[in-house]
DNA sequence: TGCTGCTGTAATCAAATTGTTATCACTTTG
DNA sequence: CAAAGTGATAACAATTTGATTACAGCAGCA
């Protein structure tokens, strides 16, 4: 993944940290956009849409745990670490409970920065794994390639996306007209009502053909579901 | 939110650390399940598919966070928090990078545990489902599952939407009318003056078949009431 | 060009859901 | 208590939806 693509936003009022913090990101290759306050802050997150934040507990004007509060209550996901100069457990539970992802107590190690920003990148889908595995399937997405049970199978290109987007959203049923803009795309002028049926069809049967597994099931008048 | 169905495992060699983390855990609320060797766990995981695990780094037989390397290369994405007695920075680069999402040095709070925890389950998706419940019934909206007393029940989608409707508004009586409108929508051609009891009665048999439990009451002359 | 494999379409079959009808039971009311 | 109105229940039928199969068009390729 092409970190320079990566938008991350720091929040600290005390200007020598800030560009330090900032410096270091940039050398790991993020794109950083760095602010003294939370002023104009949630406008540049409508406008950048960036990947992750990193606020300072102790800021001018407003409160960073309560800034980010606020966001979450507007309906921002953005993930977020906190530094702090503090370390009362108050303060932390306080940062976790305002939707905080991660917490650090200054002076921080960068390196450990680093790694934490990546850790949580990765697990809010920003960076991609490149293997996924549900019960006894693996995908390897890189190598657009399936094994159940061990044993490679062949899925054709339709297929892989489809089921993909089973593995990525296992457990929920996903209803036709998701699936249709999902994988086949918005454009396919070509639709008929039962071209999902047919492909999921030939989807299961090749995952399982003994039909012992259900992997997927119908969800009656909705569509299908990875159980 | 319901911890109870959550599945945490822990794996811990030192047994007296492992009991007190599972003991901070399940009075938590969550389901946990120890282990003192990273043996049998793979087993596990795939059986049970928990929703994250706190592994202790120094681990007999296999280092703790090379298991989770190998789970990791293999495609499970199980969220992970390792513990560990050490704070080289070296340990915790080496975490971090074979897949940990975070990393706590012994001896560490419980209180932070459990925010951490929580942190990392909102962030991988296990705290955001949206459920509804009524009494002993869950309804997981995005799931489209319904559970009575924890046990899934069949509900089909008319009997699905038609509940929802009553879970929304718990305690008032929903006149024909309304109902018809809200289930089965404006447009309905069909429609029989006892299609609503038809359903009604169906639905009442599937959420409670031994009749003891009168979720949902007549009101005379109106139409039904979650009571 | 002819072969091969992928994918959409159509037709048929099977199954689940839902509406209708008839009958019975209960509540209300005079 | 009787009568009327309303809800419950069971059986049946219609409708909707999913599975399966066969076929045809098409792209890629030797």
């Amino acid at each position: 993944m092409d970190r320079t693509e990566i938008e991350i936003v720091v929040i600290e009022d005390e200007s020598d940290i800030l560009e330090l913090v900032e410096y270091h990101l940039q050398k790991a290759g993020y794109c950083v956009t760095g602010f003294l306050s939370t002023e104009r802050v949630e406008q540049f997150i409508e406008e950048e849409n960036p990947s992750l934040m990193i606020v300072d507990r102790n800021l001018p004007g407003m409160e960073g745990s309560e800034f980010v509060s606020k966001m979450r209550s507007v309906g921002y996901d953005t993930p977020v670490i906190f530094l702090t100069a503090r370390d009362r457990e108050q303060d932390l539970e306080e940062g976790f409970l305002r939707g905080g992802d991660d917490y650090m107590t200054k002076p921080f190690s960068h390196k450990e920065l680093i790694l934490r920003i990546e850790a949580l990148l990765r697990r809010s889908g920003v960076l991609t794994a490149e293997k996924v595995r549900y019960r006894d399937i693996t995908l390897d997405l890189k190598r657009h390639e399936v094994y159940v049970e061990h044993r490679q199978i062949a899925l054709t290109n339709l297929e892989f996306k489809l089921f993909h987007t089973f593995v990525k959203n296992a457990g929920q049923p996903l209803d036709r007209d998701y699936l249709r803009e999902e994988v086949w795309g918005g454009e396919s002028t070509v639709f008929h009502d039962k071209t999902i049926n047919v492909a999921m069809n030939r989807l299961k049967k090749k995952l399982d053909p003994e039909g012992g597994k259900h992997y997927i099931e119908p969800v009656w008048g909705i569509g299908y579901k990875l159980t």
